[in-house]
DNA sequence: ACGCGAGGATAGCCTGAACCTATCGAGACG
DNA sequence: CGTCTCGATAGGTTCAGGCTATCCTCGCGT
């Protein structure tokens, strides 16, 4: 077997034209690096220097092998750099999933941050319904995903850390003539406007409707997060959206419900049989950070709710 | 120190995915592969595949190192491959230099054989003056070179191998009335044609004519054998020249002088300091079996001496 | 001519690395 | 809930690569 040892050391030698020289430069005693050298000659079958009192000199195998020698040890440096540029965070990717509703709020300030911090990393955010985020974390196509926690958890394979809770709330035209603040059963009376199947609102919404004891009628539906504001900001309907989706939204109106209301857990999840790259493990530091600033400044957005978890219980599986 | 074992066990793994397939595929133990595994991922700092039961994936520092990897790998047989074609004598090179009377007869065909039995091996050959060969030996100019033995033996830096001994013949022009076999001496009332310096001739005749009591006259001096011959047909004046360069010259008329004549010792000759490359000793076998052919043919030319050195002899220095 | 110095090769020893076998332990599956 | 699969771990053995000391050859200076 030839040994990268060997190259290195025919280097030196073919380098300082010198035995005792090549030696001292590679650290090690003389007789090491003639019997590496020999070894070396006897794989390859052919003498790579004539030693002549001297005058150390290449033989045609020699040279021929010269090139080839360089190139293989620079090409080992540059291994070692691709992955110490992998693991320094200076190179990598993170492929994040998002529900529409945290897209437009945490993780647009959660992203500058990270940029800001590793320039050298590529991100892919891919919004979509939580069901649509799963499957794709479970098919291998994110790294990271924000998903909404269902009431029975989230899928056995996933490992996910809570981030956060968020109130739903009635979001309507302010041409409608709403009361400051009602029961869900309210809505029976108004036409809705409805997320497309695969969105985690859609499921919530009409569960929550049947359990206030009404089936909801529906002016529109099948359309995607701005889609669905738009609508409602005609006045086709209300929805029941995120309360984090509406800021910035002149055109909306925002009514809470009574007590107790809706609420969703908003989760960090990822593939539970491999372990998060150290990309991903930066951008979940990164957005806890940002959460608490958030805390910090006292500046939580209404109807979100920061889940008090502690360091230790955040780092659950991310070590 | 990243190790080629441990790159080959690495290739093995991303390529079946699997370890203990990998380590059939290696043809070493499971444990010793998954040991050099973790000794490469401690070595660069990252896991290079993420163990999930029964599949096996790279992690991005795994995707970063696979191509690098294997282009090292291949670089390891290219290095291996472009040594075995040197000394398989499949490619390769001769910087062989001669003297012009040798270049006329023996090496013409000598060559030829060689080319055929090794058509990959790039021949250069250097026509030149012996003294000129021998320093383009000295310098590493050439590798080989046939060159004339002076009494005092050849440079103490070069090794030599007796190849055959030549006589010195008058050549004239056939208008010219010169008898049968005559004495060195009668030359003294006919006008020479005279090389150049660096040819060893110049000095061979001056010396000789000397030791027959006279100071040669020169009609013209300074060309090369080929022009010398010319100006001899064209009647100038005569020349001592190599018996080997006549034949096929129809214009000239070859005269042997009277026993002892002069001879002169043709070697084959390398430097000693640089063990002679596997081509060199191709080369020389070659050209010894072509000499042999000759005298096994009875076909040795007028005026040739081989020196029935036996191989013994001719091996000297050439192991 | 002879001694000396330089420099690569050789000898002999020692440590650590790489291999092996045996076994553990955790997820998958009937 | 046993069983199977497959990677990790443990412990022992061998050998490769390193070291020091020494040799051998050649060139050089006296």
């Amino acid at each position: 077997m030839v040994t990268l040892q060997q190259l290195v050391y025919f280097l030196a030698v073919a380098e300082t034209r010198h035995f005792t020289r090549a030696a001292e430069r590679a650290r090690v005693a003389q007789p090491s690096l003639s019997k590496q050298i020999h070894g070396l000659e006897s794989e390859l079958g052919a003498p790579l220097f004539t030693r002549a009192r001297g005058n150390i000199a290449l033989t045609p195998a020699g040279e021929a092998l010269l090139p080839v020698a360089k190139r293989i040890l620079s090409d080992v440096d540059t291994a070692r750099q691709e992955v110490a540029e992998l693991v320094g965070l200076r190179r990598g990717r993170i492929r994040l999933g998002a529900t529409p509703s945290l897209c437009v709020g945490v993780l647009a300030d959660a992203l500058r941050m990270f940029h800001d911090r590793y320039p050298g990393i590529e991100l892919v955010v891919e919004e979509g319904g939580s069901r649509d985020l799963t499957a794709a974390l479970l098919g291998g196509d994110l790294d990271l995903a924000l998903v909404i926690v269902p009431p029975q958890g989230v899928d056995p394979a996933l490992t996910s850390t809570p981030v956060l809770g968020e109130h739903l709330v009635v979001a309507s035209s302010p041409d409608l003539d709403l009361p400051e603040s009602f029961p869900l059963a309210v809505l029976r009376d108004y036409p809705m406007v409805m997320f497309r199947r695969g969105y985690d609102l859609r499921e919530t919404t009409l569960q929550a409707c049947r359990a206030a004891g009404f089936e909801p009628r529906f002016a529109v539906e099948g359309g995607e997060m701005d889609a669905v504001l738009r609508f409602v900001e005609a006045g086709l309907g209300v929805a029941l959206v995120p309360s984090l989706v509406l800021p910035g939204r002149r055109g909306l109106r925002a009514t809470s419900l009574r007590a107790p209301g809706i609420r969703r857990k908003v989760a960090l999840a990822h593939r539970t049989d491999v372990p998060p790259t150290a990309a991903a493990r930066a951008f979940r530091s990164v957005l806890f950070e940002h959460l608490d600033a958030w805390v910090a400044a006292d500046a939580v957005p209404v109807g979100v709710e920061l889940t008090p978890e502690t360091p230790a219980v955040r780092a659950q599986s991310w070590t």
